[in-house]
DNA sequence: GAGTGGTCTAGACCACACC
DNA sequence: GTGTGGTCTAGACCACTCA
């Protein structure tokens, strides 16, 4: 159904790319999957190609799908799993090329949730969670080290055979039907701890880039809270500026 | 004159994008100057104004200029001078507002470039520089410590006083006639020394992001370098993700 | 050859800013 | 009012991919 409002005082391109991430989240459209060509959006949302174009161009540019010459557009592997990672880049190497990146999961177990964490996660006290800690090596080097906190409310009990063909957000939709919504993630400098040294192999107390994100599903529940800790001497944030 | 290559395989909004930034570095169009409408524009190159939206468009999406509605196109002062900056978020208040965002020089002086510099700046051995040292301020906390080497082959002799209304590259372009060609600019964490500590108001060895910008000039010799300390307790990136 | 996205034209109407 | 950027239409031709 083109549900365009024509009385609308919101462009249509906007209505349209409204509807369209609206049909992603809604599985209507899923990653990997091809999208109905523009000509064919177009008679269904009874506009020009065109409009339809500049609502496909925001997409395109915002990461969620991909256009390919001749071929046709593909929604986007969730564009939750790059975050600013794609904004880094590693060493003298390009960003995140996905084939180099490898992850090792180093535990897997059920805690009850400290009180930072409740805080994070708005959890009722007593609350307990599922602690997962992997490291993300590129060509056999660690870079990333990161820990997943999630409820025991949203995904019973993961352990370590749930993780190894699928990301946390696969596990959390596919086995437990949790959709996500939205993600903030926040980037600050830090210095390393003992434990993190270790598992990253770099000298102990060395900066390091530590991110944090919340995720939240279509309830607007936290999923899950994740911090990751990154080598500051292996990875670099830039931008070239003309 | 609409210099288009209607035989080039070039598509002619990326033409004209580039003729325009062309003009711009050539100082034809300056900085907070109004563009030509997009009427006279597309007369000009001889194309529908559709064609020149699309050039504008990615201008404005790469903020090299500023549309207001009603009103007209302008270009935006000095894209360098914003630079990751923009993508920071201090504390809960919102970005880069010029406004609050206050400068004190603490130091300027001429000095031999010390080997390390010499690299970056690509000098010839026992090349002399400047350095000026200067302290931004946000609602009167200390945030950003900047150490910016200028060549004294670029600027012969800089003073406090030349600073006191100026940006650097502001006076690079005014008095010495240097533009800008491009930027590069890299982002590291890292931990404060004593002096970086003292004048930031932060406890020493905190954690900071500190930031190297390596700044050519039209003909691609270095016009400077500047190394900025910023406290990573008020400083933060973000984004969001939907 | 049929279908796709990429580019471009030649118009049109609108909301907004300025005088 | 006039001029501006913002949106939209209805076409067209192209280069590309795939069968």
């Amino acid at each position: 159904m083109g549900t365009l409002d024509k009385n609308s005082y919101i462009p249509y391109y906007v209505q349209i790319k409204e509807d369209i991430l609206e049909r992603i989240r809604n599985a209507i459209y899923r990653p990997g999957q091809q999208l109905p060509s523009e000509q064919v959006l177009a008679q269904e949302y009874q506009v020009t190609r065109t409009t339809v174009r500049k609502a496909l161009e925001e997409l395109k540019r915002e990461g969620v799908i991909l256009t390919e010459k001749g071929k046709g557009s593909v929604v986007s592997n969730s564009r939750i799993e790059q975050s600013l990672l794609q904004f880094y880049s590693f060493g003298r190497e390009i960003g995140t090329t996905v084939e180099a990146a490898v992850s090792r999961v180093i535990q897997v177990r059920q805690i009850p949730a400290s009180p930072q964490l409740e805080k994070k996660l708005r959890l009722a006290r007593n609350g307990k969670i599922n602690e997962i800690v992997r490291l993300r090596y590129y060509r056999n080097t660690p870079l990333i080290l990161e820990f997943s906190y999630i409820p025991l409310e949203v995904a019973p009990s993961i352990t370590q055979n749930d993780l190894q063909y699928q990301s946390i957000y696969d596990l959390l939709e596919r086995f437990y039907g949790k959709r996500i919504q939205k993600a903030k993630e926040y980037l600050y400098p830090r210095i390393s701890d003992v434990y993190e040294s270790e598992l990253l192999q770099i000298p102990k107390h060395s900066p390091v880039f530590q991110t944090e994100r919340i995720t939240r599903g279509e309830d607007g529940r936290v999923l899950e809270f994740r911090r990751s800790v990154i080598r500051g001497d292996k990875v670099a944030f830039s931008t070239e500026l003309k």
